[in-house]
DNA sequence: TTTGCTTTTGAACGCTTGTTCATTAAATTG
DNA sequence: CAATTTAATGAACAAGCGTTCAAAAGCAAA
């Protein structure tokens, strides 16, 4: 056999991502082997390498990608007020993660499985990210709205928990996204306001 | 040659344990191999099996331990407020895990690399560390110092952003841990208090 | 100094790794 | 329908993996 039918760069690159998305997510990216991805995809491992020049760049692919869209899709409203910048902030970062959750924990572990050089371009949107946050803490303390001692540090705070949702909420648990929302959003601007 | 000169059970059978936690800690437990921990060691790989009967052992001997220290030096006084309490908590959490970062990279990015056995003890003791913490903020609800919504949230978002310290501090960086101690006690005790 | 114990070596085991490539067959184009 | 392009196979490569074990050699006790 070579060719199979109904085979296809446009469905199989895409299936590809996804079966290294999934198993990098939960085996980690060492302990996954290209035959294993491949074996998900339902292809020989030789086929891995028209959609990927190598192993690392599948790993940095995705994490680039999601790095990528979290910046497009961060809301930023100059027009509304430093509180209500940062209730949409802690609300968009919880959805956003909550939706993704392999792409999440896959760019929080796996960054020391990195080359040096795509280490640095990912650590650079991650700091844009937080950037994003310090700007409107800073906003708020300016206006007098916000207390805080040091923005960085509060920045990387609130980031952290707000992050570690992940680590346990799951949809049909207990708790609807809209009440973890609430809760989180009632601890920050409490953490935060003077 | 066989044994070398120096050789000696109470002097390699440590120096093992700390080349595989500070190797773990920096490259992943499945991308470091055996031949490397015994290479940091200074010694051939065969000689690691007087010391571990294999390299799942060194992991979760590592992480046991470490589970077991954090929940033997936890701080527990009844007489103390719900308040004092917290504030105790919170110090020792970022005094106690700023000591150990090796450790504390394990602990949370090593668990899906544990057997299924090993996983739920360590899983168990997690649970454990999590409950100490709740207690407080339960006795401080009961109390009428603490308002907040659910308490298991705000323990798991509270230790979310404690160990999130060590994603950047280094001693010897521009706070000092006395410092960042208060700061995040002061976000801590505005969170949850009425 | 000899004896027995402890520790390490170094080779070997079977297996898996990421990656390459000539070959083959399906899909597409003219 | 024929020619060409695209996509997959499957074998092969050298290297590395965790682990075992007989042999060798330093160490401690007598």
């Amino acid at each position: 056999m070579a060719r199979t039918t109904g085979s296809h760069s446009g469905i199989t690159g895409p299936r590809v991502r996804a079966a290294a998305l999934r198993l990098f997510a939960r085996g980690g990216y060492a302990a996954v082997s290209m035959r294993a991805i491949a074996a998900e995809v339902g292809v020989q491992a030789g086929a891995l390498y028209n959609y990927t020049p190598d192993k690392q760049s599948l790993l940095f692919d995705l994490m680039q990608a999601h790095m990528t869209d979290l910046l497009a899709e961060t809301p930023s409203n100059a027009d509304r007020s430093a509180v209500q910048q940062l209730q949409d902030f802690v609300a968009f970062h919880i959805r956003f993660h909550a939706d993704r959750p392999d792409e999440v924990f896959i760019a929080y572990m796996e960054l020391r499985n990195l080359t040096e050089e795509n280490f640095a371009v990912i650590e650079r949107l991650r700091r844009d990210y937080e950037d994003r946050l310090e700007a409107i803490l800073r906003a708020g303390v300016a206006s007098g709205d916000f207390a805080v001692a040091d923005t960085k540090i509060v920045t990387l705070a609130i980031i952290a928990m707000l992050t570690g949702v992940n680590t346990w909420y799951r949809a049909g648990g207990r708790l609807s996204l809209d009440e973890v929302v609430a809760q989180y959003w009632d601890m920050v601007r409490k953490a935060v306001t003077a």
